[in-house]
DNA sequence: ACGGTTGCGTCAACCGGTTGACCATGGGCC
DNA sequence: GGCCCATGGTCAACCGGTTGACGCAACCGT
């Protein structure tokens, strides 16, 4: 009878009439223990009897291990549910617990020191923001840390979907429909994923041939706001384009938006294409044309590597999904007697223009 | 030297040359230590250049106590965004950590035991499933507790926001707009929101004194498939309804959505507006007309209150927060010669409709 | 010169489980 | 009857901090 109100492993073991060892072992299943079916059977009832929980801190600090990851995402991203959904998926698979915590953009000392401390066996962080210096995250990592989604630049852990790939699929999609004055209302800058991203948007624009104005690389946040200033930029040029690709739904959402208030139909006069679908997107009408990441296969992934990778080996994977398009009314042909932008194909088509 | 990596207090104790106890006593600020100020540097040189960081369990189990409150969301759903945020911002500011985890509508022995074994010094829980029997979570608590957003059965410990206000203010809105016919598309049977938001609609009928069709009270889940599921029983009536009130801003997109593929316009043929606000909604065009509730607050006021309430005193709190509407493109006047619903007034309206 | 402060830390007993080493008992075997 | 081994546990030293009680100088006033 303690004066404390919890039921310690002490309380279990003296109503089985065991040791707090026997308990201990029984409760977690030690394979080495040899016990008669008889008292098992009498400590187990004893732990129901006295609705007994091991004490999370007593058994993480003998074990030495939390039985706990720790994700953290960026806040307010409807896009890092499916991440999240997936990574939970796995460690409840795995029987461990999924904590996740936002950050805004930047590891807070609060966040580091946890993530330092024991807290967690492991530690998946999304969706730094540019500048943030992650060495930091690796120089003493005390437990084994993953970048997701964005590389890192000293520690080679990461793990990052086929933003080039993607990127080019979507421009892919446009240029099919016809389009050849297209912008690229991209991601922040010194953001891995942006530049990724954007890389893939050039590529398919040299392959196809055509001219991109420099002025229609916008660098912007992959939120809506950045897609209303990502408009304002592009629309700067004298010819506006006939199609943007956006570099996150987010911004894709602001995009369409600054577009529309401007007079601009979507798609009769500008075409738009985002990289990443907002949750529940197929219901909304119009939605917005997108490619689909799998990102929650990202979340699945991530815990896997996590817990299946030595701290210290390097871990770099792209994961290569299958990149749907996700067919909404954003696309269409580029309005009739629009002008290409790639030059050659602009002083051949001049005659016809 | 100990063979184990990590750094203990011990060694920033022998490196500064005092006990572990100064060490714990400074680096805590216990402010009834009394040191001289060189001591004190000297201890917070060693911690600095050992990197030391107190390991999380110890703590917890030496302090009885976490410095972290858990905090459980049904998951996927992206309007748990801002209760998350909301939270954040208090717990942060409290020096505590939030642990996020997502839950499929019910608390698996998963969870219960992870509450129950200190790991947090409080628990928040949104969003259980109907049915779920939340009296299992405060039989032996161990750690306070409150559920977000879903009244208790047993032990009186929730916050809730005003539902039955919003529904009566979205319906209010509808019938200023000269609506009669008006269906509901409310939430799953037995939960406790639903209950309450389909009092308000009543309520709000009721007062105007429009008739009710039983068969337009219709019982779904909060997801755009439930909203599906709404409109598709909702229409078995001869005469469809003008409006339509969605109990959740998920289904309201289900809802939008299963009308178009009816052919039936909004907000020409049918007008519609739901509870809550999606993420990103004002950046939506069309955006679906909604009433806004305080999510975010109701994320900071759980944590205040799940710090500042006595363990065992009950909480009962329901935020009565301004309710705006955020108008969208779903409401409008009903379409002309659409009759009433309500027997008296359409008595009264014969001769003229 | 001596008792009483005050300043500055030290001591050691926890917190609640875990884990490998060790031990008692009884049966089998020769 | 003595030895060995298997069975079924017990013992106690950790894990890394925390915290109240206690110690020991030096100084102060008388």
């Amino acid at each position: 009878m303690k004066t404390t109100g919890r039921t310690t492993i002490a309380d279990v073991a003296r109503l089985a009439a065991v040791d707090r060892a026997v308990v201990s072992k029984v409760l977690s299943g030690d394979p080495a223990l040899r016990v008669r079916d008889e008292t098992r059977r009498r400590v187990e009832a004893a732990a129901t009897t006295l609705r007994y929980r091991p004490n999370f801190h007593a058994r993480g600090l003998a074990r030495a291990r939390a039985g706990a990851i720790g994700l953290l995402v960026p806040s307010g991203n409807p896009l890092m549910v499916a991440v999240i959904a997936g990574a939970e998926e796995v460690a409840a698979a795995r029987g461990l617990l999924l904590w996740t915590a936002s950050h805004e953009g930047e590891l807070t000392e609060r966040y580091l020191r946890l993530l330092r401390s024991g807290a967690v066996d492991g530690a998946l962080v999304a969706g730094l923001r540019a500048g943030y210096d992650a060495d930091e995250l690796f120089h003493d990592p005390r437990v084994p840390t993953l970048l997701v989604n964005r590389r890192s630049v000293g520690a080679e852990r990461w793990i990052i979907l086929d933003d080039e790939r993607a990127a080019r699929v979507a421009t892919e999609h446009l240029i099919a429909q016809g389009h050849q004055r297209i912008a690229w209302a991209g991601g922040p800058a010194g953001v891995d994923t942006a530049e990724r991203r954007q890389n893939g948007f050039r590529d398919a624009m040299a392959a196809a041939d055509l001219w991109l104005d420099p002025s229609w690389l916008i660098s912007a946040d992959y939120t809506p706001e950045g897609g209303v200033h990502a408009v304002s930029q592009v629309l700067r040029s004298p010819e506006p384009p006939t199609a943007i690709v956006a570099a996150d739904a987010n911004e894709g959402l602001g995009v369409w938006y600054a577009l529309h208030q401007r007079g601009l139909r979507v798609p009769q006069d500008v075409s738009l294409i985002a990289i990443h679908k907002l949750p529940a997107e197929d219901y909304r009408l119009p939605a917005m044309t997108c490619v689909e990441m799998p990102l929650r296969e990202l979340g699945r992934r991530a815990v896997e590597l996590i817990l299946d990778t030595p701290w210290d080996a390097p871990i770099r994977e792209t994961l290569q999904q299958e990149i749907r398009i996700s067919r909404g009314a954003t696309v269409s042909a580029p309005p009739p007697g629009s002008g290409p932008a790639s030059m050659t194909a602009y002083i051949e088509q001049r005659p016809g223009g």
